[in-house]
DNA sequence: TCTGGGGTCCTAGGACCC
DNA sequence: TCTGGGGTCCTAGGACCC
């Protein structure tokens, strides 16, 4: 493609999203050097099912949700490595890579795990093709250097054309990992099919093709005001960031969480309560840590447990049961209480569940938790003991102090029988150099 | 034996009020 | 036989994202 000349722009906003290509798969080899261009699998928790795949993997014909026990002889075939998800390390290295975004701009928005919004205001910078693609370069090139992980950067206007430039980058290897998308750009428009927007989903496609949109482009064409009418009002603001115009904004600033879940299936079917229960206060108290971790007090709890929504023994059976705490709280003791009340509710005996979670929602400032005239305690020794337990717990390793409830055996846990080292937040899991 | 986990936003519909 | 209308708040569930 030729560019006749690097046109200016009188945009006062560009928006980066830069992500990180295969982002567990190429976590697991950052730590690996011997595992350059070996296909490389990450697995769902419980090593359910295929959530992550380098190239080679992909080339091999590894698609995501791939069963693990369907493909155990396929992977030993071809010699792909096989790794179970490692939330710790692909967490810890999310981190890293951001605040290498840092460097570049303070308008960051964490939009997942692998993805992050870059935003670039003018700020008497003039910025055009030319200077972009040499930004978005940058940031590959130092992103590469300090953590060896790839990314590939898309550059526009929107948060939606940012997503469609992304996409381009990614799927064109002569772009070099980094595509500006201008806004009047018809024909690149043209060339994204309707289910690859933002926001298009499965269900959505079939309707929108009904009505002969098919590309990025028809939909950009449509009229907003029809769409909004026919759909619904996201829907709309999709047509108008297609168009260049900004409705969603890079959220710089972290808007608190409005609900924590911890939820898990079984490492194997369960039927007995007791067993169920420990889950339950295991998750409970995962839950009242990230809770405390971010300020936060809960108004409200609630579990749900159900049964395989693939079992061919027994009907699927899913049921969930809340509370309102008559005062917002974030101590354990009370959310596994609370928990285990729910539980008794929802439990059905003769049963064999696969998977429960504990819900918390009304979630506000614990800073400003109303009291309530029902309690009256001294709240302060109760604080001070979650502090004592969240310092031990931060520094000596997670559960190191725990709740009984939680039970010791754990045979409720999942399995993770591939799972890499936590190379970069456990000294204890480096490897030892004799 | 075996199919992830954690979030947000929107809408419809019911309860309730004046 | 007739059976308002409009507003708010809450909840459940759907849809979508990575």
């Amino acid at each position: 493609m030729i560019f006749s000349q690097a046109k200016t722009s009188d945009h006062c906003q560009w928006i980066a999203l830069v992500d990180v290509n295969n982002f567990y798969a190429s976590c697991e080899r950052v730590f690996r050097p011997d595992l350059e261009n070996v296909p490389i699998v990450v697995l769902s928790n419980n090593d359910g099912c295929v959530i992550a795949r380098s190239e080679e993997a992909k080339r091999l014909g590894y698609k995501m949700g791939d069963l693990f026990h369907v493909i155990k002889p396929k992977l030993r075939q071809t010699g792909t490595k096989v790794f179970s998800s490692n939330y710790a390390l692909y967490g810890d290295m999310s981190d890293r890579v951001n605040e290498i975004y840092s460097r570049f701009t303070s308008g960051i928005e964490v939009y997942s795990i692998d993805e992050s919004f870059l935003r670039f205001s003018g700020g008497g910078v003039v910025h055009n093709l030319a200077t972009l693609t040499e930004l978005g370069q940058s940031i590959r090139q130092t992103v590469g250097q300090y953590t060896g992980l790839p990314v590939c950067v898309g550059i526009s206007t929107t948060k939606t054309l940012a997503k469609v430039a992304n996409r381009i980058a990614k799927k064109n290897s002569h772009y070099d990992g980094v595509f500006v998308f201008e806004p009047d750009n018809k024909a690149q428009l043209q060339q994204i099919s309707i289910d690859d927007v933002w926001g298009i989903s499965r269900r959505l496609t079939p309707k929108l093709q009904a009505l002969g949109i098919y590309s990025a482009l028809d939909l950009a064409s449509a009229d907003p005001k029809r769409i909004r009418s026919g759909f619904n009002v996201v829907l709309e603001r999709m047509v108008h960031e297609l168009n260049g115009i900004s409705c969603l904004a890079v959220e710089e600033v972290v808007p608190p969480r409005k609900s924590i879940i911890v939820s898990r299936g079984f490492g194997r079917y369960l039927s007995e309560f007791s067993l169920i229960q420990q889950a339950v206060a295991a998750h409970a108290t995962r839950a009242g840590e990230k809770l405390r971790k971010q300020q936060l007090a809960a108004n409200k709890l609630s579990i749900s447990l159900r049964t395989s929504p693939h079992g061919k023994d027994q009907v699927y059976y899913k049921k969930s049961f809340g509370i309102t705490f008559a005062e917002a709280t974030s101590e354990t003791a009370l959310l596994i209480k609370a928990a285990e009340h729910c539980l008794r509710k929802v439990y059905r005996k003769g049963l064999l569940y696969q998977k429960v979670g504990v819900f918390l929602g009304g979630l506000v400032d614990a800073q400003g938790v109303q009291q309530s005239i029902f309690t009256q305690k001294d709240v302060t020794k109760s604080k001070a003991l979650m502090r004592v337990l969240d310092d031990l717990n931060r520094s000596h390793g997670r559960d190191t102090v725990r709740f009984a409830a939680s039970g010791i055996d754990e045979d409720w846990k999942m399995r993770q029988k591939m799972i890499s080292p936590r190379y970069t937040t456990r000294w204890s899991d480096l490897p030892v150099v004799r």
